[in-house]
DNA sequence: CTCCAATCGCTACTGTTGTAGCGTTAGAAT
DNA sequence: ATTCTAACGCTACAACAGTAGCGATTGGAG
């Protein structure tokens, strides 16, 4: 609880209480558990309070997503186009597939779908991870690797929707080969000149 | 209220009213305000009779689903692969974006994020939706427009995924446009032969 | 027509979620 | 050190979700 007398005064102690919190809630019983009281109790932060200042669950989660929208993340740079959209897409899927990670990555999903205010914050997200990923279709496109007329942020969509789409709509499994797959299908399109 | 004397008894009745009240809810509210209490009222069925025979939200859901399973859809047949596969991605588009149908389909994506029930139903739902999909790339392929060896189900799954990223993950809008180009991407991963 | 089993409606209750009002405390300024 | 203000903690309460027990109704069987 103590990590260290972090500058700031006490509303600083209690919003980073509450955040943690919130974010070990996610991990331990995910966005359908998650309820103030429990984050409150946990925190050591009282429940009117949460409430005040976050206005209930959907607060607590917009605020958790902005924390991590700013997270950088590592992409790849193996050379190679097909190295790099592979990289990406099994990096999506091993997140999800983390018991860490993936139960919070789970929740904003899940939360963003039916929770407006949710959506914004993680369209926001991945505007920013589109934004960051596509800089392997744009070095591809420098090197000759792939034509010029693309789309680079279409590419990354085109390349992680099948492994979002196999998670949260058809409720399938997803295989290290599935998300090859959907990486070289994204490849073949971009190459054909589609995207 | 009273359709039609169907035949049935005092259960069939009860059902169908229930079953009505509950995609009318999900039409008005959305699956975040679909609560038992309203359905019952709606519905002139006792709020202990829902949670008794469904269970709760979650059971209505899953009932609505597995209605929704069996009403088959029109698979198109334009002639070539790339008319069909459009139509189908488009029918996907459009189906969301009904005023009418638009809702209650968000509202089973998102009761299936949260609720694995219905997320059960609801894969069994995309199972059977795949299958009678991939018809068209069976022609495609007896038609020699495709090599065969493809997975005729998965090139369903690539073409119709980022429609569904675009609207549930990224909570980006979705054009005809990027529907057809969708398809389009779908059809040159397949025509590579990484499918 | 009578009876019977199943299902439904009703009342009452419990537990949880979210809010209101007020007293208290922390931290900054002088 | 003292004072002042914003934020927090606490109690009490209102609203809602979900359950239990029992009596009433339905529709079918003999």
């Amino acid at each position: 609880m103590e990590t260290s007398k972090r500058p700031g005064g006490r509303s600083a102690r209690v919003r980073d209480a509450v955040r943690q919190a919130t974010l070990a809630e996610l991990v331990e019983r995910g966005y359908p558990g998650l309820t103030v009281e429990s984050v409150a109790e946990r925190s050591g932060v009282h429940k009117t309070t949460v409430y005040r200042r976050w206005g209930g669950v959907e607060g607590l989660i917009s605020d958790a997503l902005e924390l991590a929208r700013d997270e950088p993340w590592p992409i790849p740079d193996t050379g190679s186009i097909e190295g790099d959209l592979r990289g990406i897409v099994q990096l999506v899927r091993s997140g999800f597939a983390d018991p860490e990670l993936g139960p919070v990555s789970s929740a904003f999903v899940a939360a963003a779908v039916q929770n407006p205010a949710a959506a914004r914050a993680l369209h926001e997200f991945f505007v920013a991870r589109h934004e960051q990923s596509a800089e392997v279709v744009r070095r591809a496109v420098e090197r000759g690797e792939l034509p010029d007329v693309v789309d680079v942020r279409e590419v990354i969509r085109v390349a992680v929707a099948p492994v979002y789409y196999r998670l949260f709509v058809a409720h399938e499994p997803v295989t290290e080969r599935d998300a090859d797959r959907a990486a070289d299908a994204a490849l073949a399109a971009a190459r054909a000149g589609v995207l």
